[in-house]
RNA sequence: GUCCCCAUCGUCUAGCCUGGUCCAGGACAAGAGCUUUUCAAGCUCUCGACACCGGUUCAAAUCCGGUUGGGGACGCCA
């Protein structure tokens, strides 16, 4: 039975690279049909925070990585020290006092003598690496204050939880000897070892805030879906061949294979990210996306929670699918139909508002109100025989009427604005530039 | 400084293990055009890479060595 584990630390929030190491841990389990594990690092009582936790967990479950099994590390601190203490007896470590800055005693470290070897592990995903222990210092197993470190809680625990696959990031490359001679010294099973490469900021070196690096939290807020994100983390030193970019999770099970992830560091490119969400904005069901969307309207109260119409909604938002990037686009490019003062952008006043067009709007004011019928081709058939008698081309008026009546240079085909904005609005709207002469 | 990892278009990658089918394929981005209603949608096209040097071989992106470049780790943080 393949048992994997992902393992955070809550001194700070879920982000990018450690989601992917979430991702390709969980993907591993379930295609081999084992388990996930998931194993809460908060040996540091003074940083780990309740907040971070939460976070933690909530994005997990939010991509949709589920768990078999969960233990913190803070409930088994008497474990650590029971090994600690063997390693002790066995004259494999020693104590060291720890005092404070008036020289008085603090408490006493349990620290391994490591002992200078070769030591070879078989990544499954580098191959053969060797190290030379002797360069590496004794390491602290239990600290003075009685908490374990960090390599020896690992050890102990991935024993412990019969890991058989320790999946993390290639950063815990050197980590690895350290751990290796502790099994040896404890007696224990070593499991294999798999170090995923790194997910690299713009300018190359660690992902940052500066680089783009924000919580997966931050993700959801900006409105990328769950499905598209874990669809862009599964692109990043893997891939389903066959020059597949779209993929879901299930098929993703199917195909994925811890062998089959390459060793370069990969980086996170926004724009692709962007890309993927698009996709899955424009693949989803309407009514489904118009149902995501309501409550940021609501946050933004552009409608009202208690009243509004859905089916409009759902209208609408066909009208922009195709070209989110976000689910946040949406209230930001469709949000002249919730608002009724238009101030147009400063440009798009330049570039086609700089003449009067007060003899044209209300030409066609009038036509809109003449229309027996109130449709899209009604109001385009109107608007094409109006411009022809002017005789004059239809985008010289279509883009200033776009422009007064949504604030934008770009949107949606203008007749579709108009139908859905309906005749008293685009009146409004159009009114309000037709200067009294 | 010491140790370790990595190296195909600007970015993500396919190909590398099992040399020839690769004057290197796809995607994102960028640029151009079309769509004469805009584009942030759609379609078409273009640009663009095997880091370098040497070796092995009839043949190297693929195997070997070195150089350079990039990244990571060296905490009583995890």
């Amino acid at each position: 039975m393949i048992r994997v584990r992902f393992a955070p630390s809550p001194t700070g929030n879920l982000h990018i690279g450690g989601s992917r190491t979430a991702l390709f841990n969980w993907l591993y389990a379930r295609s081999k049909k084992g388990k996930f594990i998931l194993r809460i690092e908060d040996t540091d009582t003074s940083r780990s925070e309740q907040k971070y936790m939460d976070e933690i967990l909530d994005s997990l479950k939010w991509l949709g990585f589920d768990w078999d099994e969960v233990y913190y590390q803070s409930r088994r601190f008497d474990l650590y020290r029971k090994f600690g203490r063997r390693l002790l007896e066995e004259g494999k470590a020693y104590e060291e006092e720890l005092f404070d800055e008036n020289k008085q005693p603090k408490g006493k470290a349990i620290i391994f003598k490591v002992p200078a070897e070769k030591v070879k592990i078989n990544d499954l995903i580098h191959g053969e690496i060797e190290f030379d222990t002797s360069v590496i210092k004794d390491q602290v197993l239990i600290k003075s204050d009685g908490t374990p470190a960090y390599n020896f809680a690992c050890v102990v625990d991935d024993a412990d939880m019969q890991i058989t696959h320790v999946i993390r990031g290639d950063d815990h490359i050197s980590n690895t000897p350290k751990q290796v001679i502790l099994y040896k010294a404890l007696g224990l099973a070593l499991p294999e070892f798999a170090h995923l490469p790194l997910i690299l900021g713009r300018e190359g070196g660690r992902l940052s805030k500066r680089t783009g690096a924000t919580a997966i939290s931050d993700y959801r807020k900006m409105g990328y879906l769950p499905a598209a994100l874990v669809n862009y983390l599964l692109l990043l030193s893997w891939s389903p061949g066959a020059n597949r970019e779209l993929i879901d999770i299930k098929e993703a099970i199917e195909l994925f294979d811890i062998k089959d992830v390459n060793k370069t560091a990969a980086t996170f490119d926004i724009a692709k990210l962007n890309w993927i969400n698009n996709q899955y904005l424009k693949n989803m069901d309407a009514q489904e996306l118009a149902d995501r969307l309501i409550p940021l309207l609501i946050e933004k109260k552009y409608i009202s929670a208690d009243n509004f119409d859905r089916d409009y909604v759902i209208s609408l938002v066909k009208l922009f699918q195709a070209r989110l990037s976000t689910l946040n686009d949406f209230a930001d490019w469709a949000d002249f139909f919730f608002v009724e003062d238009i101030i147009p952008q400063e440009q798009a006043r330049e570039k086609f508002l700089n003449q009067d067009f007060s003899r044209e709007f209300r030409l066609f004011a009038e036509r809109l109100a003449a229309l027996e019928q109130f449709d899209v081709a009604s109001i385009e058939q109107g608007f094409r025989q109006m411009v022809s008698e002017l005789n004059i081309p239809a985008k010289t008026l279509i883009h200033p009427i776009r422009v007064v009546l949504t604030g934008k240079t770009i949107g949606p085909g203008l007749f579709e604005i108009i139908y859905y904005l309906g005749k008293e609005r685009t009146k409004k709207r159009l009114m309000k530039w037709i200067k009294r002469s």
